[in-house]
RNA sequence: GGCGGAUUGCCAGAGUGGUCAAUUGGGCUUGACUGUAAAUCAAGUGUCCUUUAGCUACGCAGGUUCGAACCCUGCAUCCGCCA
């Protein structure tokens, strides 16, 4: 099975430039790719981790990979279908941009060898690019049917409409492909199918300003079965910054993967071999109740994008916290352990537990509390609570000098009494 | 530059002077059932330490009116047609 096959069978091959071409380009000595990040957010996503995923398979067999991050991409947006983005201001993205490079280095083999990863910005060689040599010496190699022609362009022309701004962000990335060419000698730009459109922007460009042919290679976009946006929990992204989504949350989502996906997504996002993930496939089909698979899931995601420790102390959470055993007999190195990495609020004997809530974001305000509450999903110490001005008691006090709260069956938050 | 149309809550999308904190669908949250699954069902989904009320909200800023998401004026953004 050669890369290609595997990436296929995984699911992370969606559509390349020519195939037998590229094949024959991995086949043969090590190859330099990239792969974009634009500083839309503090962080990385699931949606990225595919990336680096993908990224980590090439580096795996022999390839050399470079993390670009769009320092100055950042601060045009790219297309989206739903409409224009608004743009953030320069500082946030400046900050979002180290946030990200400094994510990147995790994902990602960093010995000096030949095929350690290097990290580069485009703000570097962007912002030095004037608006003259940008329309004379870039945009003269792009026609303007070409450019219209793009899915996200042309959707947006019958839709909402796009900036010229947006616009343009196509010519950068094509830009951007060109000066990792001439660097490091870049052969290949991987993304997701959505990016297709800009990534295949730089082909020509690449082509005409140096003879070279050079490949792109997408993954699909991962979706649920019932072909719904895949990665959603309490409203947001799956976060790979501990700060932006704990560690407990991060694992509990991967172990909560529904049976149909849970195959599916030991292939994406595990590096597990075919024989270890069919041998999962069949202990769903036979014991599902068991979720082995889904144990694995979320072992080896938290384990990658969190390390080993982190992982085992995901682990000792869950058992201490989702057992709805009786909590106090948990000791207290465990309980210690165990909300590392919760939302932890500070409080007094006898402060309210509705505040404890809110101050741990487990409640939006008061009166979310409220709603809660009436519907039975307000938790101490796995005891169900029933009335609103419930207080901090001191038989509430665990090991350790926490309380534990908990909203929901999976929504779990420490107080840490001062 | 001219003419016409649009801008509503997380998203889609109703509402065109009081009965609108705003129909409906999706999403999300909680509950029941379960295997920390799916499906299904029920409740909730601006805010307010209490609530048949108050406050804030229907692009932004003013105005008319006892009363405005709804009418008027200006501004911004988008769409279409014409130049």
């Amino acid at each position: 099975m050669d890369i290609l096959d595997e990436l296929k069978w995984r699911g992370l091959f969606s559509q390349s430039t020519n195939e037998k071409l590229l094949s024959s380009l991995l086949s043969v000595g090590s190859v330099a790719y990239y792969c974009g990040f634009d500083p839309t957010a503090p962080s990385l996503h699931h949606g990225n981790l595919v990336q680096l995923i993908l990224m980590r398979h090439l580096q795996n067999a022999g390839h050399r990979p470079i993390c670009l991050i769009g320092g100055a991409t950042g601060l045009i947006g790219d297309p989206r279908l739903t409409g224009e983005r608004t743009l953030n201001d320069a500082q946030t993205v400046h900050q979002w941009s180290e946030r990200l490079a400094a994510q990147l280095k995790h994902f990602l083999r960093t010995t000096d060898g030949p095929n350690g990863v290097i990290i580069e910005n485009n703000y570097s060689w962007l912002s030095k690019l004037s608006a003259l040599d940008f329309l004379r010496d870039v945009g003269k190699h792009f026609r303007l049917g070409t450019m219209l022609a793009k899915d996200t362009v042309a959707s947006r022309l019958s839709g909402s409409g796009l900036s010229f701004t947006e616009f343009s962000y196509q010519i950068l990335q094509a830009y951007d492909f060109n000066m990792l060419h001439d660097k490091y000698g870049a052969m290949l730009q991987t993304g997701g199918q959505d990016q297709w459109g800009n990534l295949t922007s730089g082909l020509d460009y690449i082509h005409k300003m140096s003879g070279d042919k050079v490949h792109v290679l997408t993954t699909p976009l991962i979706t649920k079965v019932d072909g719904t946006k895949f990665g959603k929990s309490e409203g947001g992204a799956i976060w790979l910054d501990p700060n932006m989504m704990g560690v407990y949350e991060f694992y509990q989502f991967w172990l909560n993967v529904a049976d149909e996906e849970v195959v599916k997504l030991l292939k994406v996002f595990t590096f597990l071999s075919v024989e270890e993930i069919s041998a999962l496939e069949e202990q769903v089909q036979q014991v599902p109740e068991k979720r082995d698979a889904q144990r694995k899931l979320a072992e080896e995601v938290t384990k990658f994008v969190h390390g080993r420790e982190a992982f085992v102390q995901a682990v000792e959470a869950s058992d201490a916290l989702f057992g709805r055993g009786s909590i106090e007999k948990i000791d207290e190195a465990t309980i210690i352990a165990a909300i590392s990495g919760l939302e932890t609020s500070e409080a007094n004997l006898g402060d309210k537990i509705s505040e404890q809530f809110v101050n741990t974001k487990l409640s939006a305000s008061f009166n979310d509390y409220r709603k809660t509450l009436s519907a039975g999903g307000v938790y101490v110490n796995n005891k169900k609570v029933e009335s609103l001005d419930r207080a901090i008691e001191n038989t509430d006090i665990l090991n350790g000098q926490v309380v534990l709260l908990r909203k929901g069956k999976k929504n779990i938050a420490a107080v840490r009494i001062t």
